[in-house]
DNA sequence: TGTATTTTCTTAGTGGACTAAGATAATTCG
DNA sequence: CGAATTATCTTAGTCCACTAAGAAAATACA
């Protein structure tokens, strides 16, 4: 099955060597790596709806409840305010969400989704879903669990270093 | 020790339950996650050295072996002509590479470290690995094989999905 | 109560990635 | 050989993230 019809097949070789012959660090662009290949076929599915994974990520997160802040929306997507602010103004222009204050607050901005962006639900989860299957193919329930355990264990990790910084730190 | 000198500690707790709670497609967040948290603890040592990140990825293939082509650097780390171009472009005004044409083509452009080029590899391999150890704490070993292994699998089945797109894709 | 502090939203500017499209050199092939 | 194709570098413009810093409201507290 050495088909030669796929050209560039050593560069392919050779990038797959790179990656393979890992001398520490190289995980971490194994991740990377990871991210963004997932990123890009997500964004090509999105793309024909017109929403952008920008805004996916915004979205899946109030269609579990809107009404949030823009602060608290914040933190659940795991991005600074400046990011939010201007994903969640662009989908306001689109139509898809609406920025309200309430009543004897006016400071907070909540956000909640407009009928329309409420609708995508339906058909954008079913990409996403897609994508996860694909990349997860010939993966085991099993490694499928310590992938989960090992990624949130790294998040977990970095965090605590990011914040506190103290600890038994080498040195 | 439910320590009330930490503020923030509930959406702390909010968000750690968001994480697990996880239904399928909260996977690819978890790794994006990852990357992004790697990627600020190294970018935070780098900083001191006036190195980006963007940089550091093109650094440690020279390190590897200079002289290629702009292209062949675009391959190995895994990016777009132009993202290679305009890094490598700040990193010659910073005096870490140059950029030379050899005899007899004047269209490749190769890149070749210059000495403080080279010089930053003592400084800098040091930080990747401190934030791949930190990353890594707790992990086992075997754990950390599964990961990998899952990784790189994750990767394939992508890539095959976004060059070809044609085979068993559920219809 | 009134001043300080903190929180949240907002603006501005940067970095790293992308796509699309131009220029020009190298290669292929009629 | 010369024209068409392909490859590489380059330019331009976009997206998503960030940091830094401003403004205004809410909250804390002296």
């Amino acid at each position: 099955m050495t088909s030669p019809s796929q050209p560039a097949n050593d560069t392919h070789q050779l990038l797959k060597h790179w990656r393979e012959s890992v001398p520490d660090d190289r995980l971490a662009h194994l991740v990377r790596d990871v991210a963004r290949a997932q990123m890009r076929a997500l964004q090509q599915r999105l793309a024909p709806y017109g929403v952008s994974f920008g805004h996916w990520t915004f979205l899946r997160i109030l269609w579990i409840r809107d009404g949030l802040t823009q602060k608290e929306l914040s933190d659940l997507a795991g991005v600074m305010e400046p990011t939010t602010f201007s994903a969640v103004k662009a989908m306001e222009t689109m139509g898809l969400i609406e920025r309200r204050q309430r009543e004897g607050n006016r400071k907070n901005m909540h956000v909640f989704l407009t009928p329309a962006g409420r609708a995508l639900e339906k058909k954008l989860v079913p990409l996403a879903e897609e994508v996860n299957h694909i990349s997860m193919r010939g993966l085991s329930d099993k490694a499928a669990a310590t992938l989960r355990k090992s990624l949130l264990s790294m998040i977990e990790n970095l965090a605590a270093e990011e914040s506190g910084g103290l600890g038994d730190e080498g040195e």
